[in-house]
DNA sequence: TCCATATATCGAAATATCTCGATATTCATC
DNA sequence: GATGAATATCGAGATATTTCGATATATGGA
């Protein structure tokens, strides 16, 4: 969990934007019936979803999953992302740590 | 408060780490006498702590009052800074409202 | 009024980020 | 092994940030 790399990686309203829409599955279109057992969300939903370009969405993946923020998992040939929920918290704490008084 | 520039402001290991220092007076010189009674921090001191130029720390208290996390008072020719602890709060719930889960 | 001090603002060069289209890689299917 | 689909990586132009020195502004004192 790097603080440095997670204020970067938020530093930016659509990454954000993304990590509040991977709360809940349903803010995407359904998973394929061969995925239905599969946590995450596949790249193109997402950059659907963001109407950003194909290539844009794969690197603010990318640095979402350096800083720590979500976890990318390889299934053929799609890479689901999910929020790493832990080291969400372990970020919250560790800014709540650092900015806060006492 | 604004999330948006507070995150911005925050992106910065030098701004962070002024903000650090702010929660304590003594990590500066001591006030001059007949600067005792006032809060905060002239620039001259945070500059000789950050090693950085005049112009550049003057930038980085602007960027931080202008997110909110600091204020800044003149008395004389001297303007004092310090931690706006309300709003550094309101931030920090904010960011943990945006990232956490439920 | 003139000067020194503290801070703010300006202009610019170096570097980083954003975002794209093009290309490469990986994997499933025929 | 050729093809198509999903994703990753590359290279580049546009924009933003960093940081500085120089200059401007404000204030207090001789």
């Amino acid at each position: 969990m790097d603080i440095e790399n997670a204020i970067a990686a938020l530093n930016n309203p659509i990454r954000r934007r993304i990590l509040e829409w991977l709360k809940d599955r349903s803010n995407f279109p359904p998973a394929l019936p061969e995925h239905a057992d599969l946590e995450g969300v596949c790249v193109g939903y997402i950059q659907e979803k963001a109407g950003l370009s194909q290539s844009t969405v794969s690197n603010y993946m990318g640095l979402l999953k350096q800083a720590g923020l979500v976890t990318a998992e390889r299934h053929g040939q799609w890479t689901f992302y999910r929020r790493n929920e832990a080291n969400i918290q372990v970020f919250l704490k560790a800014v709540q740590d650092e900015l806060s008084k006492t």
